[in-house]
DNA sequence: GAGTGGTCTAGACCACGCG
DNA sequence: GCGTGGTCTAGACCACTCA
């Protein structure tokens, strides 16, 4: 039975490459199967997924394939499991996992607790998309995009001024004060608005000299050094929906990270 | 019989602690186990460790609780399994594993192939350890810590200046000799001539100025921006092993991160 | 107490590496 | 062909949550 193709609730639609002899596990395979009906919107951010045991019923699988499915799909932070409740879709619209991929943290007492923000949205329109910008979203040049540019402040200091770009098809609508609305909590924002989740994100990091422009929205001398840090953010299945180019101050705070 | 205490090969040996109801999986105190082992040197970098089926054996579980330890260690990159050949314990002193903690790629091509540094040894002297050192590689002040400053050149291009620090006692009688000999797999020499095995490490990472001594040595203007990468890394137990402040040039390559 | 995820077991078979 | 890790199953019991 193992490694055959999978009966899903309709076993009938057996869409198969006969020319592919690809051996993938069985939990590969239902991984993806999981996949498909959580970009497909089946269930929503937030909501529950089916149970364990009912999702075996529903593959025609043990309960422990299916587990080891979910694992996988639960390390990479596509879902989150709650013992006694259920398995959940992760999202970023709940609770308090403000600043999801922002890495920068006070020198003194890693406490990240609150210090929320002040936003300052200088701008957010819609624009064709600059070459560079077009490639790297994987769009046509000129196709539109919305810019936004914005700073952040902590404790009244001006921290972070950064650019995003977003597709224009997905974003369509998006307003300055949307931006500004959802304090801190920018990627949940997009999901409940546009229903876009961000999964992963790549970034690249060097150390620029500040020219006169940013030295004086970020309130530091021209020429300071800054950090630089260009964002690629990915929904499921590694399609770009999010470029972010930031400048940080690093003077009060540095950008932490962890390595194995 | 789960979550009672383990008989390992010595069953006489029952150290237990009856005032600590606290509950913990099988799969953790093998786990546990198993990590004692490897830092009391049963099994060296690079050895295998017994088969799933002798340390079911061995601990009197079954193969699958033992297979769920070996999991997370691998998946900590303390273990490697390779399927028909066994689980070994991982190590930096074999193949290209070469600049295990280094993120930083050149812009062009992301392959970071071949590309072999040169290294210029400026320093290496035993100091007595300052305040701020000692603090952080948990040592009393004025211990011995072994003192290293080396250039690294890429394309011939110096591009990162550091300074590394190494408690005194493990690592006495480091030569510069030694940092220069092992090209580029500075944690390799660390495993092979002085038996400590890094096993993660923390970066904080800044944009600052470079001062004219930095600059001159990195063949940039003074005042150029530069990255400062301060990392502390540790072995088993998170004990803390090696600090490490480094200046990167980051103009013809950058920091590359992954969040998820 | 019913339902969910979490742990543990025992056994079967598969894929891989190597002699 | 043997031994290793890798997959899959089926069933038992535990811990947590909530009505």
């Amino acid at each position: 039975m193992p490694s055959t193709p999978l009966p899903d609730d309709t076993p009938a639609a057996e869409a198969q490459a006969p020319a592919a002899p690809a051996f993938s596990p069985l939990y590969q395979q239902i991984k993806g199967l999981i996949l498909q009906s959580l970009e497909a919107g089946e269930w929503k951010p937030g909501e529950a997924i089916p149970s364990e045991i009912d999702l075996a019923a529903r593959f025609r699988v043990s309960q422990g394939t299916v587990r080891k499915a979910i694992d996988e799909l639960a390390a990479e932070n596509l879902l989150v499991r709650r013992q006694g409740k259920g398995t959940f879709v992760a999202t970023h619209a709940e609770q308090h996992v403000q600043y999801r991929f922002l890495k920068l943290v006070p020198d003194t007492g890693d406490r990240e607790t609150a210090d929320p923000a002040e936003r300052n949205i200088l701008e957010c329109r819609r624009v064709r998309a600059p070459a560079e910008v077009a490639r790297t979203l994987r769009l046509r040049p000129g196709d539109a995009v919305v810019q936004v540019r914005r700073v952040l402040a902590f404790a009244g200091e001006p921290t972070i001024l950064e650019d995003l770009w977003l597709p224009g098809t997905a974003f369509k609508g998006l307003t300055a004060e949307q931006m500004a609305g959802y304090q801190g909590a920018t990627y949940a924002m997009f999901e409940l608005e546009f229903g876009v989740r961000m999964v992963r994100a790549e970034e690249k990091l060097r150390a620029v000299a500040a020219d006169p422009g940013q030295a004086r929205l970020l309130a530091v001398p021209a020429g300071s050094p800054l950090l630089s840090v260009e964002r690629l953010a990915f929904t499921y299945n590694d399609v770009p929906m999010e470029l972010r180019r930031g400048l940080y101050r690093t003077d009060k705070r540095h950008y932490r990270n962890e390595l194995s």
